[in-house]
DNA sequence: CGTTAGTTTGAGGCAGATCAACTTTGGTGG
DNA sequence: CCACCAAAGTTGATCTGCCTCAAACTAACG
C-alpha cells in the first residue's frame, strides 16, 4: 500500500495513538462514527455479516490505509465492523477536526480522494470477480492478493474463504487442487506461492 | 441522487456539453481518461464484461452524478465502458483543469469527496448484496432501485439480470413469483412496483 | 498432554445457470 | 394501416458447481 506523505504529516501532527490487540474491535456496525483513522502498524479487517449468518470480508487495511473515512464522509453510521486480525497501531483524530480540515486543506483532501479513488476501483473490481468468476478463480485471486498484503500474516482458511465469498471446506479442496497442479505449496497451516504467474492466469477464469 | 452545488457550479462555468444518443459510448475500456464528466440529462450505465461473456452493470449515472472520476483520480486507464442508456446530455471538463482545481479548490474538492464516499458505500453494500443474497432478494433490490433511479425508463429483463448477477430467464421466472405474491405487476415489459415494503422485506432475504 | 481452534474429507442436495424452442412486442417501411 | 421482422420476453428440461453437513483428523498453545 502506498503511503501519501500529506496524510501521515497530517496524522502525526494531530493523531492520538491508539493500540489494539488481535481481535480487538475498532468499531461496530451501527455505531455512529466519531474518528478518522490511520493504520500505524498491524491489519485490521473490515467484514458484514448478512442475515444469513455467513460473513464477507470487505477490505483489509494494512499500515498506511485510512479506515472509517467512508462513515464519516457520508455522515452515517457504520454498516461493518473493524477489528484487529493482529496487534495493531492507529492513530485517531476526531471527527470534526479531520472535517474541518478537509474543507480548509485542499492537499490533504486531494490525497484522501486519491486514496478513495483507488478504493473505490479494487472495490468495483472485487465486485466483478465475486460475482463473474468461479471459485477456483477467486481463491487464486485471494492467495496472491492476501499474500502479498501482509506476507507474514498467517490467513486461516476461513479468513481466505470470507475474502472471497466462499466457505472453508471449498477453499481447502481448491487448494488442494492449486497444490497438486503446482501453483501453491502447503506445509501445514501456511502456503506459499510458488508460480505466481501461472496463477495470475488461473485468475483469468481458465475454462 | 443529490446533486452538489460546489459541483455544479463548476461545470456550469467549465463544463463543454455533449449530447449523446441512446447507445453511444462516453468511453472504453483501456482508453485513457481525458475529461471528466457530469450528466446532466438522461441515464449513462457503466458495464465491465468478463472473461466469461457475461456483463456486469457495475454503475448507473443519472442526472447530478461524475463519471469518470476514478480512472482520473487513480491515474490508470478505464476498467469499464460508459454508455448512454438513454438521449443524454453530460458536461465534460479536461482532466488537467478537473485535477488542478480540485487541488485548489479545497471546498469543490470536499463536495467530490463526499460523493465519492457515497458511490464507495454503495459499492460496498452492493457486493455484500450480490454475494450474500439468494436471487430472488437481488432482484427485488434491483427492481426498487432501477424503478427509484429512472421511474421512466423501461429497463429490459437482461439489464435487470446484468444488474443483479444474474440472467435474463433468471429474473423473469423471478419477477413472474414476485408478481403472483403481489409485490409487483407487469404488463407486457412494463413493471410496477405494487408493495414496496413487501418488497423490502424480500431482499432481507426471506427463508 | 489436554484442549481448543483450525483443517480435511466425502456424501448429498439444490439453487440457479444454461440451452433451446417458442411467443410476444413494438417499431418500421411498404 | 397492415405486414413484417428484429428484439425482447417466456417457458421447461436439464445439468452442475458449490454449499452444506457432519465426522474425523491435526496443529498449536498453555
Amino acid at each position: 500500500m502506498i503511503f501519501d506523505p500529506s496524510i501521515e504529516e497530517f496524522f502525526q501532527k494531530l493523531g492520538q495513538p491508539k493500540k489494539l490487540k488481535r481481535g480487538d474491535s475498532l468499531f461496530s456496525m451501527g455505531e455512529v462514527p466519531h474518528y478518522l483513522y490511520l493504520v500505524r502498524t498491524g491489519l485490521l479487517g473490515s467484514n458484514i455479516l448478512a442475515e444469513s449468518g455467513s460473513e464477507l470480508l470487505v477490505r483489509l487495511f494494512a499500515p498506511g490505509q485510512l479506515v472509517g473515512h467512508r462513515a464519516l464522509l457520508v455522515d452515517e453510521k457504520y454498516h461493518s465492523n473493524a477489528i484487529a486480525l493482529q496487534d495493531s497501531l492507529v492513530l485517531s483524530v476526531e471527527k470534526e477536526l479531520a472535517v474541518e480540515s478537509l474543507q480548509k486543506n485542499s492537499k490533504f483532501c486531494f490525497s484522501v480522494l486519491k486514496m478513495l479513488g483507488k478504493e473505490l476501483a479494487f472495490t468495483e473490481n472485487r465486485m466483478m470477480s465475486l460475482t463473474e468468476k468461479d471459485v477456483t478463480a477467486r481463491v487464486a485471486e485471494a492467495l496472491i492478493y492476501l499474500r502479498e498484503l501482509y506476507p507474514d500474516y498467517k490467513w486461516t482458511r476461513k479468513e481466505i474463504a470470507e475474502f472471497c465469498a466462499s466457505t472453508a471446506p471449498t477453499v481447502i479442496k481448491v487448494m488442494a487442487k492449486l497444490e497438486e497442479e503446482g501453483y501453491i505449496s502447503q506445509k501445514g497451516r501456511e502456503f506459499h506461492i510458488i508460480d505466481r504467474e501461472g496463477l495470475l492466469q488461473v485468475c483469468q477464469c481458465e475454462p
